[in-house]
DNA sequence: GCCAACGTTGGC
DNA sequence: GCCAACGTTGGC
């Protein structure tokens, strides 16, 4: 099962908002490496929900519910999308200073690729995100 | 508000 | 196919 990690800014669409959704269609990517991640995702894949920009932490969870599918707002067509649902929040969120600060998590594609907005998390970092995160 | 990083566009 | 110009993201 893999991990993956999307941000949203909170000013466009904020994991309160997510969580009361229950599930989202994670459309708006325009970026052909971050849609090539989401073609990589399966069913039940766990992604981190990050907050960018405001807050710059990762706030929860959530799981993929509909496999990469085209973007009805992309009008080029070129992009996909996929749907997610909401998962559990942290119960302490993981700041991008804490990532940072972490032997193994500074080594993120969250902080290697600052601009990409969906991005793979490694079985190990899973883990250590969970733990810091009060989850499991 | 600034700016570094980086992706995209378009002229040649 | 190269590369300069430009736009965007996102941390600080």
């Amino acid at each position: 099962m893999a991990h993956w990690l999307m941000k949203s800014e909170p000013d466009a669409y904020s994991w309160q908002q997510f969580a009361r959704d229950k599930k989202s269609g994670w459309t708006g990517v325009r970026n052909y490496q971050a849609a090539n991640n989401m073609k990589a995702m399966k069913l039940g894949d766990t992604c981190f929900f990050y907050h960018s920009n405001e807050g710059k932490e990762i706030v929860g969870t959530m799981t993929v519910s509909k496999l990469y599918h085209p973007d009805p707002t992309d009008e080029t067509q070129k992009f996909g999308m996929v749907e997610v649902t909401a998962g559990a929040p942290l119960k302490n969120f993981v700041t991008l200073a804490d990532i940072k600060a972490h032997p193994v998590l500074k080594n993120m594609a969250l902080v290697k690729q600052s601009r990409l907005s969906v991005s793979p998390v490694t079985a190990e970092e899973a883990k250590i995100i969970f733990k810091l995160g009060g989850l499991k």
